[in-house]
DNA sequence: TATATTTGCACAATCGATTGTGCAAATTTT
DNA sequence: AAAATTTGCACAATCGATTGTGCAAATATA
C-alpha cells in the first residue's frame, strides 16, 4: 500500500497523510481529528512508507557502509557487532562489504556503496593504494583499525605501536633476544606500527641485530607456513610475536605439528585477544585491543562528521594479558 | 552529477543517455555515434547513476537482508562471509541485522528491511514466535540454520538430528552413560533436533534414565555456568555434549577453573567446528557443519525463489571429527 | 456588517532514474 | 516522384514519498 492509496481510502490528500505520519501535524496545522483518522487508517492497513521513495526525496538513506577485510576474522566480527548495535541505536542500517583484503574489491565496494548513497562510511581499508578514497565524494568516512598516515581521513585505532613495544619488551625482559615477528599485511598502518614498536623495543635493548620479520598476511595459513619455516632454521627464534590472532593460531598449529612445545621450545605472544586464548595449551599471552570502544568511538566519530562537527583521531590503549605462552630464559 | 545534467551537457535527452548506459542502444536504435558520445561523456564526468532513483523506478534494490542472531559467533560470521561472496558474485549487497537472539529485534529488523524493499531475505531466526514472518510481504525468504517445522518457508540447515545422534552414540560406545547435554535456545529447531538426536541415541542404548538437559542459550556464559553447576552435582556426568561452539568454550573454561581435566574427569564433545579446536588442550572432538555449503546453498535457494523456481529444503550432512576430548571408559 | 486573521487542507513540483510511445528525418521501395 | 519503411531520438509519465505555497472556509476583529 502506498501513501496515495491510503490517502484515497481516507478521502484526503497525500500531503496531509504524509504530514501526519511524519509528525508534522502541528507545524502544518492538521486538525487533531484528521490526524487521528490518518493514524487509524495507517494502522488498519498496516501502511509502511516506502523507504526508497523517502530516500530519494530526502537525499539520505539512513544507511552506513561498513567495509572490512574479513568478517570471519573474529576481530572484525566483533567490531561489526558493536557497530551494528551503535548504529541501530541511531536508526541506521549497515550495508556490509567484505574485501578479502583485496584492493580491487575494496574499490568496487566503495563504488557500490557510494552509488547507493550511504550517509557515511566506516572502513577498515586494505591500505595499499587509496586514490579511490580521495575521490570527490562528500560522504563522511571514518577509518577503523587501519589508517593512512599521509591522509587527513579521521580514524579510530588501537595504539599498535605501544602494544607491540610493550609485548616485545616483555619478551626481552623474560630473557629473549632472538625474537621474530610474523607480520600481517606489510603496507597497512596497523602492521607498520606494530613492527615499529617491535623494532624500537629491540633497538632500545641493543639487540637490533636480532630483528627479523617474517611472513605476509593476516591469515592462519600465513602464521602456519611462516612458523614452519622459522622452526627449520638453524638459528631458530626463542620467541615469536604474532601480529594478529589468526597468525598466532597458525603459529601454534605449526609448533604443535613440529612436535615442539610452547613455551618450552619457543615462546609466543599474540596481538589481539580472543575468548579461547585462555583455554589453549598453553594459555596465550596476548595484547588485547579495546574492540568495543573502537566500534563505539568510530560510530560516534562518524556521526560527528555527519553533523559537521570537528573530530579528532583516536588511538585507544591496548591491554597486555600475561598468560603462559612465554618462557623465562635464564641468562 | 545526474543523468539530466549529463544529458544537457551532451545536448541530448535523458532518455538517450539512459538507454545507452543501460546497454539498450540496439533495442532502441541509438546510433553508434551517439552511443559513443554518451559513453565518453559519462566517463569524462565520472557519472554514476543514482541507485536510489533506479531502485524506485525499477522496483528492485539488488539488496538482500541478512538477519542473524550473533555476528560475533564465528559460525554466523563464517556464514556471513560465504553469503557475502555468493551475493557479490550476483551483484547484490547485504543489509546486515544482528538480532542478539531477541525476538523483538528480529521483528524490528524484518520491518526495517521490508521497508527498504530488499529483494530477498536470508534469516537465521530467533525462532520463538514467527507471526511476523507469515506477513503478506511477498519478499522471498530462505531460512538458514534454524527453521519452523510447521511453516512452509524454505530452509537450509545441517542435519542436526543425525549429528547429535552420532556424537551421542560415539560417547556411548566409549563407555559413557551419564551424558548431559548443555543446550542453546530451547525453542529453536536446531536445538530441538540436536536434543532429539541425543535423546534417541540414549534411548536406543537403553540409558534414557541418564538423559539430562541443562542450560539455555548459545553463549559462552551459558556453557560456563551450566557446567559449573553440573560439576558440583553428586552425580556428575562423565561426559558433556555442548550444543554449539560457544557453549563448549564456556564448558572448557568451567572445567579448567574447577581444577578438573578433560577428558580425565569429564569428556566433552562440541557441536560446531572451529579452527582452534585442534589446538585446545585437549583437542576438541566436534561435529563439523558444512558452513560454506550452507551459505552457498542458501543463496542459491533464495535466487531460485526470486526467479520463481520451485525450491526444496536442504539438510546438509555434518561431519564428525574425533580428537582427544573423549575418554574411553572401561566397564 | 465589512475586513483581517487564522485554520485546514490540497496542488503540483521535486528527488533521479527508466520506458512506452510518437514523430520527424533519412532511407528504401514501388 | 510518391509512398512506405526505417532510423534516431525526445516527450512525458512513472516509481512513492516530501514540501513550499496557495486558497477557500471558519473565526476573530474593527
Amino acid at each position: 500500500m502506498t501513501i496515495k492509496e491510503l490517502a484515497q481510502e481516507l478521502n484526503m490528500s497525500t500531503t496531509t497523510v504524509s504530514r501526519v505520519l511524519t509528525g508534522q501535524e502541528k507545524k502544518y496545522r492538521i486538525s487533531p481529528k484528521t490526524a487521528l483518522r490518518v493514524r487509524d487508517g495507517a494502522r488498519k492497513h498496516k501502511f509502511e512508507p516506502n523507504q526508497i521513495a523517502r530516500n530519494l526525496r530526502l537525499q539520505e538513506t539512513n544507511t552506513i557502509g561498513l567495509i572490512i577485510p574479513d568478517i570471519s576474522n573474529p576481530f572484525f566480527a566483533n567490531l561489526a557487532r558493536t557497530v551494528e548495535i551503535e548504529l541501530r541505536r541511531r536508526d541506521k542500517m549497515i550495508l556490509l562489504c567484505d574485501t578479502k583484503d583485496e584492493t580491487s574489491l575494496e574499490k568496487e565496494s566503495l563504488h557500490l556503496l557510494l552509488g547507493r548513497k550511504v550517509d557515511g562510511l566506516l572502513v577498515a581499508p586494505v591500505g595499499k593504494k587509496y586514490d579511490h578514497f580521495i575521490k570527490d565524494s562528500k560522504v563522511p568516512v571514518v577509518l577503523i583499525d587501519r589508517y593512512f598516515k599521509d591522509q587527513t581521513i579521521p580514524f579510530v585505532t588501537t595504539d599498535n605501536y605501544q602494544g607491540a613495544y610493550s609485548a616485545t619488551k616483555f619478551l626481552i625482559q623474560k630473557g629473549h633476544q632472538n625474537i621474530t615477528c610474523i607480520q600481517g599485511l606489510g603496507h597497512t598502518s596497523v602492521n607498520e606500527n606494530r613492527i615499529l614498536g617491535y623494532r624500537k623495543a629491540m633497538e632500545d635493548h641493543k639487540i637490533s641485530n636480532f630483528i627479523r620479520i617474517s611472513g605476509a598476511g593476516y591469515s592462519i595459513q600465513n602464521g602456519y607456513e611462516s612458523t614452519r619455516e622459522l622452526l627449520q632454521k638453524r638459528n631458530r627464534p626463542t620467541a615469536i610475536f604474532a601480529l594478529n590472532n589468526q597468525i598466532a593460531l597458525g603459529a601454534m598449529k605449526a609448533v604443535k605439528e613440529a612436535g615442539l612445545h610452547i613455551p618450552g621450545d619457543v615462546s609466543l605472544i599474540a596481538f589481539d585477544e580472543q575468548p579461547y586464548f585462555e583455554l589453549l595449551s598453553p594459555a596465550l599471552t596476548a595484547i588485547q585491543q579495546p574492540m568495543q570502544d573502537i566500534g563505539k568511538v568510530a560510530v560516534e566519530t562518524l556521526f560527528k562528521l555527519m553533523t559537521g562537527e570537528t573530530v579528532k583521531n583516536q588511538m585507544l590503549k591496548p591491554n597486555f594479558i600475561e598468560r603462559e605462552s612465554v618462557k623465562s630464559i635464564e641468562s
